[in-house]
DNA sequence: GTCTATAACGAGATAGAC
DNA sequence: GTCTATCTCGTTATAGAC
């Protein structure tokens, strides 16, 4: 079991994408350099144009892995969260997840950063909202018919409001530095739609 | 009425603000240069570092007179709107406005890029959020003590939940080019506070 | 796969003439 | 106030040795 499926990504390329999204969640795409991930990864630029042929490259890459493990996380979700309220709390807790770990979420500083984005990278971040709105709307339509989760619009309204308010509190805690600004917000948010109580 | 306090600002000048404000808001602090704008402005570079030392000199001034005109719209609303529900939609219409102009909020982008930006910069962004929200808290004090407004927690906490979900919508609203997501967004957001009918 | 070396360009900034 | 000219540095990218 050495060389496996997984193993297709080397250690050098897998550390690379870890360092570059970590700057990405930070400081923003266009906020740092080949330069900075060969400083800490401790190669050369040239060795970064080996993995990825170009920045573009590089950008859709992190896209990629990012979407690919939120989903999977989603999954996950899925499969061991029972109703729909508690799996609300868990895609929340994906966000809060990331904002402990002092970043944005990847998407969503690219979304700011849209227009001066290469088409493929605009292309991937369209998807990663797409696929996570999808997601939550099922969990809505699936929450309101177990009578768990109440709400007047459209499922696909809610969900958006729901990533949208979210990616939001996000932005603004950072600046602030407090992630409780995030938690309230985001559990008002929650609170407004579960109403099994009433 | 010749030279009046208003025309301290020469016409070279605010025509540079009128341009770096806009490629701000489009495409992020780190996402132009000095060139962008003096290609614009018709001016050379050397002449845009006369007007502006450099450009974390030109941010501040940006911040500054978006901060002011800002202020100065809400100063306008309080004058004229009557009750709270109808200065909540005013403030919802500034946001609303910018979108138009397929830009993002000037100091909602500048918080996705804070990390990068000289402390100066930082600390312009975080008054205009403070401004922004210390405005809000008290219409919304006076809302609910009037009766037309409704909600359980703190108003500096729902002032905090409205401001952020705002920003979202509106950092979501740009990469799918659709400003009725943001339009969606804050129409349930008020809406779910206005229950003066209950 | 990683390196050195270098190309080619764009960035912010300054000096000094007009 | 605006210009030309220039500087210095950072940036992405490539060629080719090891």
């Amino acid at each position: 079991m050495a060389e496996r499926e997984q193993e297709r990504e080397s250690d050098t390329r897998s550390r690379i994408l870890d360092v570059a999204e970590r700057l990405v969640q930070t400081r923003g795409f266009n906020g740092f350099s080949y330069a900075d991930i060969a400083a800490e990864v401790r190669v050369t630029r040239a060795s970064l144009h080996y993995h990825f042929a170009g920045k573009a490259e590089l950008g859709e890459a992190l896209i990629t892995r990012y979407t690919r493990r939120f989903t999977d996380a989603l999954a996950a979700v899925d499969e061991s969260a029972v109703d729909a309220p508690t799996r609300l709390d868990a895609y929340v807790g994906l966000y809060a997840d990331v904002l402990r770990g002092q970043r944005m979420c990847l998407c969503g500083m690219l979304a700011a950063e849209f227009e001066t984005l290469p088409k493929p990278m605009q292309d991937a971040v369209i998807r990663f909202f797409d696929e996570s709105e999808a997601w939550l709307e099922s969990v809505l339509e699936e929450g309101r018919q177990e009578g768990a989760l109440q709400f007047a619009e459209p499922a696909s309204e809610v969900a958006r409001l729901i990533v949208s308010s979210l990616e939001g509190a996000m932005l603004l805690a950072r600046p602030y530095g407090d992630a409780l600004r995030f938690q309230t917000a985001a559990s008002r948010l929650v609170a407004s739609l579960a109403r099994a109580a009433e």
